[in-house]
Parts: C-alpha cells; structure tokens; sequence
DNA sequence: GCCTGTGAAGCTATTCACAGCT
DNA sequence: AGCTGTGAATAGCTTCACAGGC
C-alpha cells in the first residue's frame, strides 16, 4: 500500500472538485492554491498539501491548470468506474436525499430504494425503483451495490446495516441518529444531524456568553 | 477563559446524552466507561476523558450513576436556557429537517421557517410558520433567534448566511453544498451530503480493490 | 480486582518556512 | 517576484498506563 490518504483529504478533494467546475465553466484556465483556498475556507498550504495527493501538477507564477487538475481528481474519485448507492428507509430524509442526488452525480447513483411500508413499495421515485425491505440482500448482490445509505428510524438501524455488511457492502453513510457497529473493513459515516444541531448551539451560546465580557 | 472544549467532544457527549436517555429509561442505573464506550463505538479512554469535561462524577466499581451523568450532560449543553432555531429554505431538504426536529428537542426548537416560493409563505408545516425571504432579518431579532439552518440552493447560500450574520447569529448549520464564508465569532457547521457520500464511495472503492490483492 | 481520573506518550493533521523553478 | 512542493515544526486529538479508591 502506498501512503494513506486520510478521510479529511478526501472529504476537500470533493470540495475543491466542485469548485474547480464551476471555475472550468466560467472560462478560468489556471488559479492559485491561494484563490482555491479562499473559496473552499481552508489555508492555501492545505490546498497544496492536498493536491500533492492527486500528484499536484502545478507550475510556479500559472499556477494550476484548471480543466488538467479538475480531471486529476475525478481520475482519482474513479468517475470512470460507477458506484451503485442503495438508500433504506423511504420516510421524509430518505425521499429528500433521493430527490438531491437525482441525476446530479452519474457515476454515483442510487439504483434501489427499500422500505417496509407496502404503499410505498413497488412506487418508482426520482427514477428510482423501491423494493420491499426483505428484498435487500438479494437485490444488494444482484446490482452490485457497495454503497449503502441508512435513513431508517433508530429501532431499525443497527439490524439494517448487519444486512448491507452480510451481503458483501463496502461502505455505510447513517442517517439514523444512533452509532452502529459494523467490522473495521467496512467504511462508515454518520451523518448525526441531532448532534451537529446541539454542537452548532452549544457554541453559538459559548460566543454569546463570551460577548458578555 | 478557561479550557475550551473540542467541538469533537462536545458532539460525543451529544450522543453519550441521547445513549444515557435510553439507558435511564430501561431503568439502569449506574454503567461503566467500558459500557458506554461500547455502544457510542469509542473507546473507554475516550469516554473518561470526555466526562471530565462535565466534571465526571464517576465511582470506581460502581462507575456513573446515569441519572446523574445524564442530568450534568444536560446541564453543560444547558438544556434550562431555549435556543431558538430558524430554518431557511423549505424545499425537500427543509420540509425533511423540519419534520425531523418537530417536538424532539424542546430546548432546541425550530421556531420560524422562510422561503422565497409565495407558494409555502404562511403555511404551517409541523408547527412551524413560514415566513417569506424579506421578513428573514426581522423575524431573528424578534424572536430572539441566535442559530440558522440554511437549506436553500447553492446560489442563494452565501446571501442568506450575510443576513444571518447581519442580524446578530451566533451559529450556522449549512446544508447547501458550498463552502461559506463567515466571521470567526460565528461557528460554522458544514453539512455536505454530497462530499459525506463521495468519501464514503472512494473508501469503499479502495476496501474492494485492497481486498483483490 | 476492577474501576475512575489523569499525566504522559503517541499519533494525526495542519501550518510554517524555504529551496527550487519560471 | 511570486508561486509550488515539501521537510520540519507545531498544534490538536486519542490512547496508554498507572496511581488512587472502593
């Protein structure tokens, strides 16, 4: 293996990868590690640091060349090489995720959704086809799915991601407010909004507090 | 002041608190670091670590009366002093976020929604009054709102966090999937569904691809 | 014996600072 | 002159390991 790439690096390559979009849309042909940190937020060493991941070719006083560096990182996310999404739980997060990514990231698509509720089964949304939830296994093997999205209540969570990972599921994105156990070889992310609220809270009251002074 | 607290251990004691929840509703009354550590899926140094920033109360052999514990977690998050939330922009995200939050937290509500569509102006979506766009700065001010969910489209994002700012915010949770730019007195929590699935994608890619070897 | 609280060590991520290039 | 690429330094976070207590 050679040297790890960490989760942070990554998470800003697909930052900067939209960026850099809309500048090659704009007509910009090269820009600054100095202007791409500006628009992402981070500090213009850490641009540098990060492209050196996707063997950072820029040139001193051009900088980078915009459409060759947008294409390295998409290169480096396998745009080539397609990724099927499976989303479980088809409540009110579910359908709102389903209707974000619709269409926006062809090689990253949800190909399946799954629910209990038998009203919503069989209904096809956004393009998307969903099964009911004894289905999963099956349907995760027959697609080819290695990505799973859990948007199922809490009580069912952990009993969902048992399912993906049994089925042979590479990574996991939760949803659901609860933190699941899954084995090392398994990527997860939990996106907890519950706790990015009482964070965003917690110190917006700290400042007030501070203000007080 | 005194030692600040890492915005990673404040979203910890978030989920050790809604853990410590269903614990003391089971009846339980006293649970070790290791028990804990266990279902929050951290280690048990960890979770002393993080319980000392609420001056862990714990006992050796026996280890934490949950009742306790739970009430000082509640108490550092001061769950006594409301914050009042407003949500910008209700479109399938929005309506999810709102439906979601409805009478969850009663110290933490969602207190007034906007919207530029004249369409959702005036509704009420699970208890919640929605306001149009022009009302935003007032309506904050009035009703003492110090914490912004912004759920609007990329282009609009960075207006409407100037007008969050403007009016006197303390925190932003941002849901449009662009970097914002915000004076360093406001904290700033990026919620990026798209670059969370891009990362969870790449990693799964890499686990598969590690495993052919 | 097994737990908590905590100094110290270890690790990871970020920033500094400068050599080398154009 | 001003930029990139990068070793070195720094800062921040996590784990170790053990003293002290029940």
């Amino acid at each position: 293996m050679p040297n790890r790439i960490s989760d942070k690096t990554v998470a800003r390559l697909s930052i900067y990868s939209r960026l850099l979009g809309g500048f090659r849309q704009q007509g910009k042909e090269t820009i600054h590690s100095h202007d791409l940190a500006l628009v992402a937020g981070v500090t213009p060493a850490q641009v540098r640091r990060d492209l050196m991941s996707v063997g950072g070719m820029g040139s001193p006083s051009k900088g980078y060349d915009v459409t060759e560096l947008s294409e390295s990182i998409e290169a480096f996310f396998g745009s080539q090489q397609r990724v099927n999404v499976a989303l479980i739980g088809l409540g009110n997060i579910g359908r709102a995720i389903l209707a974000y990514f619709h269409g926006r990231r062809p090689h990253l698509a949800i190909v399946a959704a799954f629910d209990i509720d038998s009203h919503r089964v069989d209904c096809v949304h956004n393009g998307c086809r969903c099964y009911p939830m004894h289905a999963l296994g099956e349907i995760i093997e027959q697609q080819k799915i290695s990505v799973g999205i859990i948007a199922v209540p809490v009580s069912a969570a952990q009993e969902v991601a048992d399912t993906l990972v049994a089925h042979g599921i590479e990574g996991i994105m939760n949803f659901a407010p609860v933190p699941l156990r899954v084995p090392p070889n398994v990527y997860l992310e939990q996106v907890d909004i519950t706790t990015s609220l009482e964070t965003v809270a917690y110190f917006a009251r700290q400042h007030t507090q501070e203000e007080r002074r």
